[in-house]
DNA sequence: TAGATTGTTAATCGATTAACAATC
DNA sequence: TAGATTGTTAATCGATTAACAATC
């Protein structure tokens, strides 16, 4: 709500790339999905105290090509040494930066039902840390739910808690009919991005990211190969 | 383990198109996405009793081009009249039909921890006309899981309850450690189509089609929006 | 220095979109 | 017939890959 300086008021394509918030700067969607799946591969390779990777390498475990790697990761800095390759855990720091996974998130889920209560206690999400610090239900209990023991409101209670808990981000595990009118609310909370599993094309404003998680769609178009 | 004609027996390229397998066609897999997207579009339109859509309609319900829209159909046969647009009726039948959506689908589902078993009262895919007719782990309690009261076995009987349901599609919840194992225990009991929940890259021959759903990815990637 | 591998440019490939003749 | 919309070709766009000079 603040007021910036007319000069620094362009259209995005008008200011310099440092200027830019990461959705302003338009880098491929496709480069960002890599870059958590080289984020994955560093975390391994860290963990077994592989000390430097080249593109190669990267490319060949993660089935890509080892121009796409350089490029991708050129995109955002020269992180590589030409003719040693990648410092694994240097490269890791950087990418989890720049992917801002380098800290914990902070997680608001709406909707405890099956699927709700599942992500509630899906380890993956701890293991790359990420927190769900809250839960919301039409029909709360008011206790807690799953290994974490996340505390489970009812939804009248979404905006006050998502500003209690400083929350940006949210998994959405609600009703069809439900989906848009929760998503406003987030979105008026200070939500800026969407784990969304609904099967339900969200119209948002565009500075809000959702990823689509659509089961039954993903059934759909494997049943085409099932034969 | 048939022998075939010699003269059938041509590399995938030399054969006309209606003697391709699905997998073999080649049709790029956003088309085939896209596809399902078209489904449950129609799906709605049907519910609703609408009787004709036009590209453009349909485009725009689902943020795409309608130019996109008719070379997608046309990919696989003349289903709209110029002039007129696509009977909706008619066009779902067809579109469900090349899906292989057009019946009931019998899946198995593999490790019933707290994903799997949250999939295994998912009202959507039923709701999308897949069964899930049996699920396994390894530490099978022998009884029935979930509202669908599906029965749970040990992964010992894997091979044998896949041939006796004629089971071509699974559903994947292990553990990282045995996510590899288990799906070449899978392919080798005839399944095709793999919905893949674990973060690993599966090593499985060429003519099986693994979908990948790696939700602590999506988190991440969508962690670079999130500010 | 010789060998290896980066960062980057140019070439290729494939997918999306525009345009329009054919058709109802 | 006039109007609308398809199916399809050609143009555009963007993403992937190959190639190689620069660099350690």
């Amino acid at each position: 709500m603040t007021a910036s300086p007319p000069s620094d008021n362009g259209s995005a394509k008008d200011r310099p790339d440092h200027l830019l918030s990461p959705a302003e700067r338009r880098i491929p969607a496709a480069v960002i999905k890599r870059l958590s799946l080289y984020a994955r591969a560093l975390q391994n390779l860290e963990r077994d105290k592989v000390e430097k990777v080249s593109s190669t390498e990267l490319a060949r475990a993660l089935g890509l090509n080892s121009a796409q790697v350089r490029k991708d990761l050129a995109t955002f800095g020269q992180f590589g040494v030409p003719g040693f390759g990648y410092p694994v855990a240097d490269l890791r720091k950087q990418v989890r930066q720049i992917l801002g996974t380098d800290r914990e998130i902070h997680v608001a889920l709406v909707g405890v039902g099956h699927l709700g209560t599942a992500l509630l206690s899906y380890a993956g999400f701890r293991r790359q840390g990420f927190r769900i610090v809250c839960a919301f239900d039409k029909e709360a209990k008011g206790g807690h739910v799953g290994e974490e023991q996340v505390p489970v409101y009812d939804v009248e209670e979404l905006e006050a808690r998502l500003a209690e808990h400083a929350i940006t981000f949210a998994i959405l595990t609600v009703s069809v009919d439900a989906a848009q009118s929760i998503a406003n609310r987030l979105v008026a909370g200070g939500v800026t991005a969407i784990l969304n599993f609904v099967p339900v094309r969200l119209q948002l404003p565009a500075q809000v990211t959702v990823h689509y998680v659509d089961l039954a769609l993903e059934m759909e178009s494997l049943s085409y190969y099932a034969r």
